[in-house]
DNA sequence: TTTATTATTGCAACATTGTTGCATTTATTA
DNA sequence: TAATAAATGCAACAATGTTGCAATAATAAA
């Protein structure tokens, strides 16, 4: 069993079928999930739940801390922790996927938030375009 | 009279006040606004419109490429066309202002393609973190 | 395996926001 | 100033968010 699971279980939480396809496509989609896709991926996997269950199991994986939100210009996206990436989005079928660059987007952070006199905590870097199926 | 407006009284478009407000706020508010987030600001400036109205406002806008409907993720975010730059958002205050940066990324741009077989159109750059008045 | 416990679910009800037709208002033109 | 039609608010319905409560089902105990 993973470790999700096994938080889960040891603070008294149940594995249900809900809860484990949730948290499979969350692990599965790596982020930018917001609660309307997340419904609609469940949908492709037979899973319907009634949307309160939706709703309170999100609000339980976050409590929990084994999925955070992220609330970009008002908007809430869930996603399970995960080390820093950037990600290519698929303008055709919505395909978001991670790729790893190098780091000189630290060294530019730095720089920018001096002349910006902010306090730079993180960044998000996304590339839009068409992945291999849509080119066609 | 500015640009903007000419375009919308040559095509038989009225100058109204919630027509004005709005395009004031989405110019100054550079992007990634929301249709709730322009509520919001509208709001700020005493102008309350009908949700119909700032519904079928947003379609005439967007149908004139006055302003640009951009999804991301599901989400509908609404601007007027800019030149390419990148965002600092407070995550504070939720302030978001332009940055320019070199132009590293369009070299990374290529290589990521080639190495990923996709087809990049465009990318999004922001960083995260808290600006002057939120750092108190 | 069967039973008891209680976390989780679905349902119903109401709140909020999206969408559209229609009568009224108001920006523009003559 | 009056006439025209674009734009607005209102009402009605649809879709989604939120919460209490009874029914269901995952787990622990026997």
């Amino acid at each position: 069993m993973n470790t999700i699971h096994k938080t889960i279980q040891s603070s008294g939480g149940r594995l249900t079928k809900t809860r484990k396809a949730i948290i499979y496509v969350l692990s599965e989609n790596c982020c930018l999930l917001t609660k309307a896709t997340l419904i609609e991926k469940l949908k492709t996997k037979k899973i319907k739940p009634n949307r309160s269950t939706i709703y309170r199991e999100l609000q339980f994986l976050t409590k929990k801390n084994i999925v955070i939100k992220n609330t970009l210009a008002g908007v809430d996206y869930y996603e399970i922790p995960q080390d820093h990436h950037h990600h290519l989005v698929c303008l055709g079928c919505g395909l978001i996927s991670k790729i790893e660059i190098g780091n000189h987007l630290k060294k530019q952070e730095k720089q920018i938030a001096e002349q910006n006199n902010f306090n730079i905590v993180n960044h998000s870097l996304e590339f839009y375009g068409y992945c291999h199926k849509c080119q066609a």
